[in-house]
DNA sequence: GGTGCATGTTGATTTTAATCAATGTCATCA
DNA sequence: TGATGACATTGATTAAAATCAACATGCACC
């Protein structure tokens, strides 16, 4: 079977930040050769894991951010009954850890769901460097803020929307974030389990099969067991709920 | 009446950030008296607001980062289809407006829910500062992590737990964070509607209504109009982290 | 101190999704 | 390549919460 252009891979030859396929959405803007050149002194792109492999688990000791290269990473917590819950799932170019800072440890795990490569920002040199590069703290904030409107999103997606509803929130704005990242909007291939998305969603897994099929009989996608493919994206946009003009309905982590 | 002691009140009339009650939530720790200076340069006590007040709206520009001092704060957005979605409540201490750095523009509306005081600071100050006061960084990102946990937390209980558990969940959270502040942690005043609070739990205020009907019934707590007086900690807090899919606990509910 | 309106509660019913149970399908590996 | 186990779908039933409708209560404003 050949690939889709969406399969969240990227070259993981390069190893300086300069040269990376993701430098417009990991670094901040306007920066001068040698900001780029002390950035990457405290960048190491370690080796990359395999499916079910961990950057991060839960309780350890926070010491470093880290940012997704290639692949797809689930973030999730589970609670003291075992029961899990996933976050959501973090795309290339996007930032893990940050809600460890405060505790001094990483509140949730973040697990490969496919070979993935990523980058680790040892914490204590990046707050040095925040002195120094001024468009880094912004940057970061930047990201912060990202990841608290996604969380508003999925939150009232969880506590407003209907099931059908959720589906097609949770397809466009991947399809969205697939687009950002240079990938096919339309197709692509989903990396995680149907089990994982409906527990993000907020429902069964049962729940969740059930709306694809409704979403399949309404002409909105075809589903091909991993490979979705949006056939009606205004449609199933509309259906998410979204609106250009709605500051709620920007791309969301998930 | 009587004010009970956590009514989300504080003195407001002191204008230092050194002398404020919520300078060990508010400030990074250690800081020297020139940094403090510095700081308190770039932080405006504005105007107290009144009920209803905002302190701003969903769309507008981004220009400042806001403190609650006293009072209470709800965070709420409106979808185009007029919808309304309570993200949270802020108590003194709280940082308001993390999401809007990246974005420039608020996401989502603050509105007191009592008379409520409270701080601004310019974001382009703030930013100049971070680079002159080390540990300003972290303690930005530490309250953008107490954050992202929070809403992580509030995903679990609306996506995973019971109509009970999530109100439990609900009231549990608030006690910590009275408690916190200095206030009594099994009793206090809501100053939010019943309307807000089951719109933040994901629920229809007749169900939050019931709820509490069936907690006041089970003993844990003591309802009159606004006032809530937790009667056992303990089994709030149990049934708080409650699981329906948990045998242990299957078997109580009955 | 009424009056009117917003807020909150209660009851009956319907709708929705969870649960339970069975079956189907795919990928892995001997 | 066929057996195995994880993952996914489908159907029947139950449970939970939403909805609809009526009523109660408290509060703000005359």
């Amino acid at each position: 079977m050949t690939k889709v252009s969406s399969d969240f891979k990227v070259s993981v030859l390069q190893t300086s930040c300069r040269n990376c396929s993701l430098s417009s959405l990991c670094l901040p803007k306007d920066l001068v050769s040698t900001e780029i050149k002390e950035l990457e002194s405290i960048v190491s792109q370690l080796p990359p894991l395999n499916k079910h492999g961990h950057i991060f688990s839960q309780g350890e000791n926070f010491s470093s951010l880290y940012v997704v290269r290639s692949g797809c990473v689930k973030k999730y917590q589970v609670d003291a009954e075992g029961n899990e819950q996933v976050n959501g799932f973090s795309l290339p170019g996007e930032l893990l850890g940050i809600d460890a800072i405060g505790t001094g440890r990483y509140m949730s795990s973040a697990e490969a769901l496919d070979t993935t490569s990523y980058c680790q920002l040892k914490y204590s040199k990046f707050e040095e460097l925040c002195e120094k590069i001024p468009g880094l703290i912004k940057h970061i904030l930047k990201m912060a803020g990202q990841e608290l409107v996604a969380e508003h999103d999925i939150h009232k997606a969880i506590s407003q929307k209907s099931i059908d509803e959720r589906v097609a929130v949770f397809f466009t704005s991947l399809s969205t974030r697939l687009r950002i990242l240079g990938y096919s909007g339309s197709e692509f291939n989903l990396p995680m389990s149907r089990h994982d998305i409906a527990n993000f969603l907020g429902m069964q897994p049962e729940t969740f099969s059930r709306s694809l099929k409704k979403l399949i009989t309404d002409n909105l996608i075809d589903v091909n067991l991993k490979n979705i493919r949006i056939k009606d994206q205004d449609n199933l946009r509309l259906l998410a709920g979204h609106c250009e003009t709605c500051p709620s309905n920007k791309v969301m982590n998930g």
